[in-house]
DNA sequence: TTCGGCATTTTGTGATCACATATCAATCTA
DNA sequence: TAGATTGATATGTGATCACAAAATGCCGAA
């Protein structure tokens, strides 16, 4: 989820095992998990990999993060006080230094944690789990897509979202939502 | 997903190898894979059963299939042809025919492979895995859902949705398409 | 130098087992 | 009679193994 294995990665069962001291069959059940969620691909063989998304995918998985994303935020507003702000915007500074560290899994990691902490405010279970097994299966990509994208501002519409949420503009939330989910397609088609 | 299964119901690693002949791993791996998908529900004891979901719960989801399957039939309309519409309208003649015959699993599995003949057309598979995931969700609560559900006309809704398609009516597919998966939801309000 | 074929190694699969824990039911006690 | 207890049974977990298939690397021929 934060980037940290390259698109294209295999992962081998006794890989994994020896890596965190198991047998087979934990590590198994792990690999197969994150198959069933879509963030490893299973292989007609049978070996597991990371995904490498083709540019058709990640459109999708981008209009995904849309709907999903834009309906939590929309369920979070009226619930959204003034100590979530205060917590969003500290997390958003610490994204503006991941980004002026140019630590990628580190920005992703505290981005999508930005995320996460706005929608659980929306007390929907099914479907922050749904938003976040589309951040798992673009995880590896969304690494590689850092690197073309020279940043080094922190996110405007990070800010946006933020002040629609003191305003209680709910329009606000979900154009600037929007448009903080696909700003990152953008530039993949460049 | 078809509603075989009541919600609570508990399945043993022992019992699913001995119905299908495989010896407890594949059965587990078939479980946990379910589980990952949201399907099925594991205790803290690591047993695995369907779950019975709250109304909070089930708005939730039925809230999510709105999201993707309105996005899904809008992006297959532009390539619905009248092949697809008479595959259409056949499926729902067999949809009336599983109501008439008060075949609730029948039933639940001729709808979902309506909507999914439409859906493929979108060409969208990331978007179909997401809606068919909140199907099997949903699957053992559709069924004791049915019982409550004194149907005995085919669905509305349904020829709705082919006029929508015919006309390239988008707005109009959009708002049949949202009825007809809310609608299970308002009964269960009552 | 490059390509094809063969041997070796790696890897996933499914079965089985020992063990700890949970579940259940019968029994006992207050 | 209701609740607690205890024993027996059922169940999940993780490890290991044999096997088949796939991947890899090596060597030789063109």
């Amino acid at each position: 989820m934060h980037g940290e294995i390259a698109p294209g990665e295999a992962l081998t069962l006794r890989g994994i095992g020896k890596e965190f001291d198991v047998s087979m069959t934990p590590a198994r059940e792990a690999l197969r998990r994150l198959v069933a969620e879509g963030a490893l691909l299973l292989s007609s063989s049978g070996r597991v990999s990371t995904p490498e998304l083709t540019n058709e995918r990640i459109e999708e998985l981008a209009a995904l993060r849309a709907l999903i994303e834009v309906e939590l935020a929309s369920r979070a507003l009226p619930r959204a006080h003034m100590a979530l702000i205060d917590r969003l915007q500290a997390i958003n500074g610490v994204v503006a230094e991941m980004i002026s560290k140019r630590d990628a899994v580190g920005y992703i990691r505290t981005n999508l944690e930005f995320h996460r902490t706005l929608y659980l405010r929306a007390q929907a279970p099914a479907m922050l789990a749904m938003a976040e097994t589309v951040w798992l299966q673009l995880g590896p990509t969304m690494r590689s897509l850092y690197g073309r994208l020279g940043r080094t501002e922190p996110p405007h519409n990070h800010k946006l979202i933020i002040a629609a949420l003191k305003a209680g503009d709910e329009p606000g939330l979900r154009l600037a939502l929007r448009s903080d989910v696909t700003q990152g397609l953008k530039l993949l088609a460049a």
